[in-house]
DNA sequence: CAGTGGTCTAGACCACAAC
DNA sequence: TTGTGGTCTAGACCACTGG
C-alpha cells in the first residue's frame, strides 16, 4: 500500500496556470512589475513557481490575450506600457436582451414588402441594380412598451427562403440566426435624430437623439442582410473591462 | 545514424492546432456540422487528425472561446445553436485614435478647477460629501477641427498627485494612463442632446444628437476618475465580428 | 547566432456531470 | 458509475528576431 504519491496531508498541490496568472497579475497591478518591466524567461518562472514551462506558457499567454503583456520571441515578455484595452459587448438577439432584464417580450411586424433594392442598399451590400429584397419594419416591446424599432433588408438572391417567410410570428432576427447562424457581421453605433418613423413608434419627440445600431451580415462572402436598429429614448450600452 | 525521425521528403508534417481549428470551423460554417451537432470526443478527433489530444484540446478550446462551441465535461462538445456573439471595440486614447486615422492631433485645456465634488459625482463614485476633486474640460482636435469634448473629474483623495498637474500640455487621459495603467473601467455609450458646452465647442446645433461615452475608473477598489466624452457630429463606432 | 517564446508529443491524474 | 473535458508533466524541436 505504499502507493501514496504525496504527503497524506496534501491531497493535491501542483501549481495551476490559474495560480500563476493570479500571482503575475497581482505583481503587475500592485506595482512591483510596473509598465515596461521585462519578465523573467519562462524557464526561470517555471523554476520559481515549481511547475513546467508549459504551465507558465499557458498563464502568460492568457494574460497576454487580456492585453496586459507583450510577448515576442527572443525579446521576452514585457508589461505593456499602456494596456491594450477593448470593450466587449454581448450582442444577443433582442428577445434575449429584454427577457434577461426580466421584462416580457413582444413583437409586431409593422410592414413587409418585396421590392427592388434602393440604390443606397445596392451600394452598401454591393448588389446588382435589379436585386430583389425583402423589406421589413418591426417593433420589439418590453412589457408592452416600445423598446427597439427594426428596419430590415434581406437579399433574396442569397437567401431565397426568406421570400416564403411572412415574419408575422417570429422576427427576422431570430429567423436569420436560426437559418444562417455562422455569418460575418459588421456593426456600427451612432447617435442620430429621430425620423418620423422612430418618433411615431418609439415615443421620441421628432428630432430627438436616438441611439442607432446598424448591422450588415455576410455568409460565405455573399451579402445576406442589412438592418438598422433604433432604440427607445435613454438606451445605454454598458460594459466593463 | 538511424536518427531520422521522419521520411527524408517530409521535413515537417505534424498537425498544428491551427490546422485543426481551421478544418473544424470549416465543417461548421459550411454546414456539415450544423448547430446542435455533437462533435466526436477529443480522443476520436486526435485519432482522425493524427495528433495528440493536447492539440485537439487547444483547437477546440480556442473555437469555444470564440463563442462557437459549447463544451461540458461528460456531455461533450457541441456546436452552439446560436453563436454567442460579442462585439469588441478597441478603446485607445484619443490621440492614438486620431493619429491612426492619419490626422494631426491637438489638445486644448478649456478649464481647470479644484472643488468639492457635486452630489451626483459623490453618488456615482461613492465619495464622501466633502470630497475634493479636480474638474477639467478639454477639447481634442483632429486636423484642427473639434473631435471630442472631454469633461473629466478626478478624485484627489485617491490620486493626490493630480492636484499638482496643470494638464496644459498633456491631457488627463494620457496622464492617467501613464500614472494608473492597470485599473478597472466601466463604460457606457448613449445618444444625448447637445448641451450648451457641446454645442459651443463641437459645432453641434444646440439639442442635436451627440454620441456620448461615459467612463468610470477604479484602482484597487478606490474610485479614481469619471469622464464624459462627447464626440463630434456624425461620429460612429464600428467593428466586425 | 543564440536566446526566447511557440508548439507538439505521450502519458497521466483528476473533476465534473450525465446516465 | 463512467465517459468527457481540464490540466499538468517532462521533454523535444523549431521559428523568430534582437544583438
Amino acid at each position: 500500500m505504499a502507493s501514496e504519491p504525496r504527503a497524506a496531508s496534501a491531497p493535491k498541490d501542483r501549481t495551476t496556470f490559474r495560480e500563476v496568472m493570479a500571482e503575475i497579475r497581482h505583481r503587475i497591478t500592485e506595482g512591483s512589475w510596473g509598465p515596461g518591466t521585462l519578465l523573467p524567461a519562462e524557464v526561470a518562472l517555471a523554476r520559481e513557481f515549481g511547475c513546467t514551462r508549459t504551465t507558465i506558457n499557458r498563464a502568460l499567454r492568457e494574460i497576454s490575450d487580456l492585453g496586459i503583456l507583450d510577448r515576442r520571441r527572443k525579446a521576452g515578455t514585457r508589461v505593456r506600457l499602456a494596456p491594450r484595452r477593448e470593450a466587449r459587448f454581448e450582442m444577443p438577439i433582442v428577445r434575449a436582451e429584454i427577457e434577461k432584464a426580466g421584462a416580457t417580450y413582444s413583437y409586431t411586424r409593422l410592414s413587409h414588402d418585396i421590392l427592388t433594392a434602393p440604390d443606397w442598399l445596392c451600394e452598401r451590400l454591393r448588389l446588382p441594380d435589379d436585386a430583389q429584397v425583402v423589406h421589413l419594419i418591426c417593433l420589439h416591446r418590453a412589457n408592452g412598451a416600445p423598446f427597439q424599432l427594426e428596419d430590415r433588408w434581406i437579399n433574396l438572391a442569397a437567401l431565397p427562403e426568406a421570400g416564403a417567410e411572412a415574419f408575422v410570428l417570429v422576427g427576422p432576427n431570430e429567423w436569420l440566426v436560426a437559418t444562417v447562424p455562422y455569418s460575418e457581421v459588421e456593426i456600427s453605433f451612432q447617435a442620430e435624430a429621430a425620423d418620423a418613423l422612430a418618433a411615431a413608434h418609439l415615443g421620441h419627440p421628432s428630432g430627438a437623439p436616438v441611439f442607432v445600431a446598424e448591422r450588415t451580415t455576410w455568409w460565405k462572402g455573399a451579402p445576406i442582410t442589412h438592418v438598422r436598429l433604433c432604440y427607445r429614448p435613454g438606451h445605454r450600452m454598458t460594459t466593463h473591462y
